[in-house]
This record gives C-alpha cells, sequence and structure tokens, in this order.
DNA sequence: CGGTGGTTTGAACCAACTCAACTGAGGTGG
DNA sequence: CCACCTCAGTTGAGTTGGTTCAAACCACCG
C-alpha cells in the first residue's frame, strides 16, 4: 500500500505551504512566510485517496480538519432508515471536517469522487496555533463562517427554488468555484455522477438528467457526459434566479 | 422611547454572565468565575426589542454576535426578486451573527418575534479575548460547529422529508430546544405565526395549518393558536423518521 | 462480446401548491 | 356595547411539478 519512496518524497515537498499553489485561498492565506512555517509543521500528509474511498466515516472520533489539496470529494450523512443524505462537495482549498467540532464525531462520511490528495491538520494543535496567530484564528472563524452562509444558500435553494433554478444555480456555483480556483469557469468536468447531483439538489436523477437535456436543446450548456460547457452564462444566471418569465 | 433609570439599572444588573440562568447554555459556559467577568466587560446591554424590531437588517456591516437573553427571533434573507426566506428561529442562550463574520455584513435580517432581550458582544473583542482564554476559543469554534450541524440537518429535511415529516420534525426540534433551556417540553407557545413556519420549512401557510389539524385529529398533539401540547411524543418521532409505513 | 454501472427517455401518479372562500379573534371608534 | 374592519388561520377543490416505475441506451472493461 506504501508509495514508492522517491514519490512520497516528492508529494512531502508539494505538500509544503509555501510551495503549495492554493496557498492564497486556504487556510493559511493571510499568513506571513515566518508564520506559515509553523502552520506547515502541524499539517500531516496523507497518501491520495483512490475514488470512493472515504476520507473517514460517520460517527468516527474527530481529531482533525483537512485541506483538499486536488481532486474532489462528498460528504454524505446516512439516517436512520438507511436513506442517505449527500450535504455537500469539497474541492481543492476547501476546508472539510467543520462540522464535527462540537459533538467531537463526524456527523457524515466524506468520500473521494476520484484520486484526490489531502492536508490533515490535528485540530487540537491548530486550535493551539489559532492562540499565538491572530490572522489564523480569524481565518478558521471565516471559513466556518462562510460555510453557515453556504449551508443557508442551499436551504434557499432547497425550500423555495423549482428543479430547474437548482441545476442552474449548481453549475453556476460550480462555474465560480473553478473560476476561483484558476480553472475555466465555463469548461470544465463533473466529478460526481448524476445520482450525487440529484441528492445534493434533492432531485430524481431523471429529473436532473432531463433539465440538463433541456438545458442542451435550449443551447445554454452542452453537456456530455460530464464534461460540461456552459454556452450561455446570461441565461444561466437567469434561470437560477426567476422561474415565472412572462412569454411576451 | 428610553426607559425610566430604575427599570434600565436593573436590565443591567441582570445581565450579568455571573447572574445569568442561561450561562451553563450560552457562549460563556466552560468559563471560571475570573475569566467569566472579563467576558462580561466586554458585553454591550441593548434596550430590549419589541415585536417585529429588527435586530440588524441584512447588509448592514458586521460589527458584533449576540446572544439571547429571552424572547426570540428570525432570521430571514431577501432574494433579488422579492421573496423572502426565513432561515432559522433563534432561542435564548442562542447566538446571532455568526454568518456575517467571513463577509463582513450580515446577510440576512434578524427580527423579535415578540419583546426580546439580547447581550451584544462585540466580534473583535471576543475575538482578541479568545486568544486569552482557550475555553472561550473552543466554545466558539463549537457554537459554530453546532450550527453548522443544525443546518446540515435541515438541509435533509428540506431535501427529503414530507411536508408531515417536516412539522413532526419541527414540533421535536422545538420542544427539545425547551426542555434543553428548563421549560416544558411538552407544552408550549409557538412565537411564530404559521406563514413563518411554511417559510421556514418550505411548505405553504395552509399545507402547515392542514397537517396541524391532521396530527390534532389523530391526537398527537393539541394546537389552539399558537399554544401547541405534545401528546403522543413517540408517535411524533415516529411521524418524524418514517413515511413508509406498511399498515399492517 | 456479454456484463455492469451510469445515463437517458417515456408514461402514469401523487404530494403539495395555488386559488378561493370562510371563520374567528382582536382592535377601534361611533 | 356593538358594528365594523383587519389579519391570521382554517378548510375545500382543482392543478401541477417532480416523482416513481419501467425500459432502453451507452460506454467502458475484463
Amino acid at each position: 500500500m506504501l508509495e514508492p519512496m522517491s514519490r512520497r518524497r516528492s508529494l512531502l515537498h508539494e505538500a509544503r505551504c509555501q510551495t503549495c499553489s492554493l496557498s492564497s485561498l486556504c487556510l493559511p492565506l493571510a499568513l506571513e512566510m515566518d508564520d506559515m512555517g509553523q502552520f506547515d509543521a502541524i499539517i500531516r500528509r496523507r497518501a491520495p485517496l483512490k475514488k470512493g474511498e472515504p476520507l473517514f466515516r460517520q460517527g468516527d472520533t474527530f481529531t482533525s480538519v483537512y485541506a483538499v489539496r486536488s481532486g474532489s470529494l462528498k460528504q454524505v450523512t446516512a439516517e436512520g432508515n438507511g436513506s442517505e443524505q449527500l450535504t455537500n462537495f469539497y474541492l481543492p482549498s476547501e476546508l472539510v471536517g467543520l462540522d464535527g467540532i462540537d459533538e467531537e464525531q463526524y456527523p457524515g462520511s466524506v468520500i473521494a469522487l476520484e484520486t484526490t490528495t489531502i492536508c490533515e491538520i490535528p485540530f487540537d494543535r491548530l486550535d493551539l496555533l489559532s492562540e499565538e496567530l491572530p490572522e489564523l484564528r480569524v481565518q478558521l472563524y471565516r471559513s466556518m463562517s462562510k460555510e453557515l452562509r453556504d449551508d443557508r444558500r442551499m436551504m434557499r435553494l432547497l425550500s423555495r427554488k423549482t428543479a430547474d433554478q437548482r441545476l442552474a444555480s449548481f453549475l453556476i456555483t460550480l462555474s465560480d468555484r473553478f473560476r476561483r480556483r484558476g480553472y475555466s469557469p465555463y469548461s470544465f468536468r463533473l466529478s460526481m455522477p448524476r445520482a450525487d447531483i440529484g441528492n445534493y439538489l434533492g432531485l430524481a436523477v431523471e429529473t436532473v438528467s432531463r433539465i440538463l437535456s433541456r438545458f442542451q436543446q435550449q443551447n445554454v450548456v452542452a453537456v456530455s457526459g460530464r464534461e460540461v460547457n456552459i454556452l450561455d452564462m446570461p441565461r444561466l444566471i437567469t434561470l437560477a434566479e426567476e422561474e415565472e418569465q412572462t412569454a411576451s
């Protein structure tokens, strides 16, 4: 299971925050070089996760938060009755596991959607370091606050928006997250199957598929399997905001 | 608009954390007496809010988080198109405004549902104090983490549960929150109108009304206006969890 | 080349919505 | 003290967006 030594060392090297291309988006974003070294010292390297592998499982004892370096993951929470709810997708630079602090266990499993590399940040050491580094502390507060805000946007989506609006919003949000990370906001690959999109958006798989087909017919997007091209962003934004459209 | 002096002084006195009956639920829950004094010193007293008055409005610059002392509030976020989404209810000891840290403005208005008293906690001072008091810092992380967890439970409710399950869950959650605060978990008063419940749960007012009537017919609860009596908690819990019930 | 997992499409159904009317509780002023 | 108004809540009837069930399709892989 261990990687060859040379590969491991290479990963270790890449994983230093100072050389990480994500440092301007990630937790240490506001740190000076010196402070970043301190932060870097508490991070644990991890072997990459393969597609389908869990980073941790629902109910596992909370020990660390994790920053995504590359790849993507989903968070799923199992209900008592067996059904699962997908509550989040995580992309590079995002923090995973913050919702486990309070009860000292993770409230859902987090599973890699593709080959994914991760930085593990033991929470007790992060907390201690946040005592010394006010910028780090504030950044941590901000990350959690942002997640709260995003969750509430999601609640609005789930309780008020139509299926069309949900899909449009989903594509726009993804597009925006790719743009911020330096990728094309118009052309990207979905790392998750339709079923996951449906579960996340509170829709049946069939509905997701149908609506993507319709968007394609209307020349708003071009979809081929998991490849997405956004052809008409303004129209997509309109679709996400307003359903009512008195056809003139 | 100012209260008479004696009344004000009385309020100021009551508002000390050391004498507050909520201190075991609230932010300073883990603090020693000495530390609590420090915490207490940064808190600003506020005149009580009357029903319908906003604590702050959507878009206001973020300066403080607030702890509810008595009464209750709702958080509403206005959409571009004019519709509003109710994203949270706040009860005594709960923290309001944490989702404003990141963007330095409040993402929604928070409005009193009845006469409500509040402790204002300026965030910059809270952050500084959290540097000195590790227990306070952890408690703050926990509060945010708990809110994340609750939000995700809400997302599950909105995306997977039927109207009956939503109402049942809502009543159970309220019941539990009252119980933790030392009130009866079986008999309480809703401080919000049906419209707010509907908005929060992603249901039409009519649906809320109909389902409450049905629960009443089934002797699960007794509802009279805003007074609620839970008659059959086990049944209510069943209703909240499983819809499918193969009638034997 | 048959199998398997993911995706698409069609058709029927149903839970919750909308529209509409009614009821009841509170408040106000003549 | 009653007539009137208003607004929250309830109840009924018809409509519909998204679901479920069913079947085909496709692409990749051993």
